[in-house]
DNA sequence: AAAAAAC
């Protein structure tokens, strides 16, 4: 059998996987890391949990063992789609370069200059970086990229879907043509394969089967739900205090309003709950993935920022507040449960107007998910006055549906079942109350003295950002009429004018 | 119907 001992690596690099644990490489590390030893191209075919990222990490520390870096000139760079991912890299050259002696910068975008300034002036062995603050810093005339001996682009497909691709190439040109190129990408369309002849000369291709589309070890299942967010967020909420192994959670919202919302309702309702996503100012991405990572946080809501990549282990559940609109993202998403052989839990909350998007998920998954609890034909009719009737006009379908399913209606759920919902209900309404007071508190020690870092550790996906901030105003203020009631969700500035009023 | 990434 293969050992890492066997790969060729250099006994420091040997000594701190050993420390970390790891005697036997995946494959795609065994496949990887002797050709890249020997400065050749690599095109690796491998998805996230395959252990593809130290399968670079770990020759490039070996290789950089000899020579040193100079200022302003990085000796190799490796490229990445998001920050969390970039981050997440330069938590592995940390912990596989701990006997080493380098110089590793990270190029975010969302934070300051200074610090990478100053790491740049020093000498980069290591950038990791996004495109777009490397190119940044490029045009500041803070970095000479002749220098660069090893290129890494990873995740190429979702490079190619997030629009990088040109930005990669301008990274690219500006590299001496001798370099070496590690090529990493989950899939091989012949759009990334172009990209890969264009970048890699003569490489060792690399392909590891792809872990089973969906593990066997996560149980699948779907949850009927109506459509309006409100009644989406009560059934959540039933599912998850249903779950009585419950350790961690990533619930997943299609859009970044829905994860600000949700995580909003989560906390109202008394749950350890963090977020996620793109807008939220970038010391708050990292402190809620932090505070995730070491369990002070039980349920991570996110955007799809977090759906592939992320090396979060040990996700007991995922729940899928929408369904994904596309199929992939599916399968990325339930992919953050069940790892190393673990078993996990994915709900997926589908009202009637998503059944297009489970239809192409279970296509490519080629199986049927499984109902938690009756499929979509066993939710109550909508109430009078609701969208599906004007749909409905001269089926008679929807007609002959509603009364008989109003007249089920008191008797549904007619024994305990009826009892907890009261109780549920008046929870809220006192959950609300107390909430209102804290809101009021807030929004009067924000206007009082307007700290500035309360603000940055908020959850709140307001940024930084004033723009931002102000489009997210009137955003919210676009909302459209609710006619009824606010749900549970009562915004605070509500409250302020009744107090103010009574 | 989305999200991600620079200022």
């Amino acid at each position: 059998m293969t050992t890492f001992a066997d790969l060729g690596l250099s006994q420091k690099v040997l000594s701190a996987v050993t420390d970390a644990g790891y005697t036997v490489p995946t494959p795609i590390q065994a496949g990887a890391i002797p050709p890249a030893l020997m400065r050749r191209d690599i095109c690796g075919i491998a998805q996230t949990g395959t252990g593809k990222t130290a399968s670079f990490v770990l020759p490039m520390l070996t290789l950089l063992e000899k020579g040193r870096a100079r200022a302003r000139m990085p000796r190799t760079l490796i490229l990445e789609p998001t920050r969390e991912l970039a981050a997440q890299v330069a938590e592995n050259f940390e912990k596989y370069g701990k006997n080493h002696k380098l110089n590793i910068a990270l190029l975010i975008g969302g934070v300051s200059f200074e610090e990478q300034d100053r790491k740049l002036e020093r000498g980069a062995d290591v950038l990791i970086c996004t495109p777009g603050r490397l190119l940044d810093h490029c045009e500041r005339g803070k970095l000479l990229m002749t220098g660069v001996e090893i290129l890494v682009i990873d995740e190429a497909d979702r490079m190619l879907d997030m629009g990088f691709i040109p930005d990669i190439e301008r990274i690219a040109k500006l590299i001496p043509f001798t370099r070496q190129t590690l090529f990493f990408s989950a899939t091989m369309p012949p759009e990334i394969q172009k990209l890969a002849d264009r970048f890699l000369q003569n490489p060792e291709r690399i392909e590891v089967a792809k872990p089973s589309s969906t593990a066997l070890t996560v149980t699948q299942r779907l949850i009927a739900s109506p459509t309006k967010d409100y009644e989406k967020r009560a059934i959540l909420r039933e599912i998850i205090r249903e779950q009585t192994d419950l350790k961690n959670a990533i619930i997943f919202c299609n859009r970044k309003k829905d994860v600000a919302d949700l995580f909003r309702s989560l906390e109202r309702h008394g749950f350890s709950v963090g977020a996620l996503h793109g807008d939220m100012d970038q010391r708050s991405r990292t402190n809620m993935l932090a505070g995730f990572k070491d369990n002070q946080i039980t349920l991570l809501v996110a955007s799809d920022v977090a759906a592939r990549g992320l090396d979060i282990p040990d996700v007991s559940h995922v729940f899928n507040f929408d369904v994904p609109i596309h199929a992939e993202d599916y399968v990325h998403r339930i992919g953050r449960t069940g790892r190393a052989g673990r078993s996990g839990a994915a709900f997926t909350l589908v009202t009637k107007s998503d059944t297009k998007y489970l239809d192409a998920i279970e296509k490519m998954i080629s199986k049927k998910i499984e109902w938690h609890n009756g499929d979509l034909s066993s939710l109550p009719a909508p109430a009078e006055g609701e969208k599906d009737e004007r749909r409905g006009r001269g089926k008679g379908r929807d007609r002959d549906r509603r009364p008989a399913a109003k007249a089920a209606e008191p008797s549904h759920k007619a024994d305990t079942a009826n009892v907890q919902d009261s109780v549920e209900s008046a929870e809220e309404v006192v959950a609300t109350k107390v909430d209102s007071v804290k809101q009021e508190r807030k929004a009067d020690n924000r206007s009082n003295q307007g700290n500035r870092d309360k603000r940055h550790q908020s959850p709140n996906p307001a940024n930084d950002d004033h723009r931002e901030r102000r489009r997210n105003h009137y955003r919210d203020q676009d909302d459209g009429p609710t006619p009824i009631g606010f749900g549970d969700d009562i915004p605070a500035f509500m409250l302020i004018v009744a107090n103010a009023k009574a």
